[in-house]
DNA sequence: CGTTAGGCACACAGCTCGGTGTACTTAATG
DNA sequence: CATTAAGTACACCGAGCTGTGTGCCTAACG
């Protein structure tokens, strides 16, 4: 542990290269954008040589790819396993903006690269799109969970407007969630019939 | 005439080269993005020097927000003025795709700027703000006089809506406007109180 | 015809970026 | 202790970027 901290010139941190790179790429990413972070400064906030980290990853487009994969393991996605909301209640639970800290809710990395790589056979580019659809996906579900005549159709639906929630954020610098979520109560009530939603509310009310 | 298309060496095309500047930079910035266009690049597809490029435009900066400036004077704007169409339609006709010729609707450029640019200060992200203000109020006057309950909320949430459309059309690669468009006919339907509604289509069908 | 504003070619400065080469040092493992 | 995997320092390359300096040309206008 003597050295541990520092090594007799600059950085030396130890082991854990990887994981501090990608950790740094979060921030950073997220913070500055892709194209405005270079290497350099990456890695200095990553404390981590250049050298090291073109051995864990070939290319810069190398590490986006890997950036957006080991993005958020449960945010959104821990929304739709919550067993204590009725699956209505997850759909919009799911607006509830991320809330970074304080401030904005930042802009989805999953469009940011799309439109910053602007290249749709970017490795990231196409993991966003499969996110994207993962997600969807997964709001079909609980669509269906909450008996929805159209799963399919409310849960593509609820998708567009966490997107256009997450661009509106950004370009007009105001918080646009609430707005989504109203347009989503709405949607919902009127996916869902009648019979079916009253069903749900003896069983749970 | 004799020498209007070519010089002795290279380009000399004249006196516009102003407008030949914007109109390559529209569909450079547009097809590639602004960053990832040169002002090289940019000045050879415009076929004007680089020095007259920059006795235009002091910046590279001022010529992107100068670009979002003069950025389609009326398709989206256009469908406002047409008297052919019930306000209600006027709402829904916002939703047909500006269609880029074939293929996908191409990302709204004021979304793309404000997530290229990464700079709220930018003067391009404050005209982009600007615009997507305008938009909504704009959404918000025909809400009114299509008789909604809340015009300006439903002028936010179609404005959301079309956001939602353009962002998601360029990270999944397929076409969401119509997506929006269903949201919209419901949302709409949802805000006119019958009896406008009713009144309406006696007076038009 | 003469003036002049607008445009041109071209080289180049200065910077940042992504990525590599080389030789060295440390930490863990057996 | 010896080996080896992981990391480090630092210089460097080539490319591309924004932006200038300089001198020349020519089309339009009075």
């Amino acid at each position: 542990m003597t050295e541990l901290e520092k090594g007799p010139q600059g950085l030396r941190r130890g082991r854990g290269a990887r994981e501090r790179i990608i950790s740094a790429s979060q921030q950073l990413f997220r913070d500055q954008g892709i194209n405005r972070t270079g290497m350099d400064q990456l890695c200095a906030v990553a404390q981590v040589s250049k050298r090291t980290a073109y051995q864990h990853f070939t290319n810069k487009d190398e590490l986006v790819a890997e950036y957006l994969r080991r993005f958020d393991p449960g945010v959104t996605a821990g929304v739709f396993d919550r067993t204590d909301l009725t699956p209505r209640e997850r759909l919009l639970a799911v607006f509830e903006p991320p809330r970074g800290k304080e401030g904005l809710t930042p802009l989805c990395p999953y469009i940011a690269a799309s439109v910053e790589l602007h290249d749709p056979e970017h490795p990231a580019s196409q993991y966003a799109r499969d996110y994207k659809s993962t997600i969807a996906a997964r709001l079909a579900d609980t669509a269906r969970e909450a008996g929805a005549a159209d799963p399919e159709q409310l849960g593509e639906q609820l998708a567009l407007l966490l997107d256009g929630a997450a661009a509106r954020t950004r370009v007009l610098n105001t918080e646009s969630f609430p707005t989504a979520a109203a347009i989503a109560a709405v949607l919902i009530d009127n996916a869902i019939p009648t019979t079916a939603r009253e069903r749900v509310n003896t069983t749970v009310g």
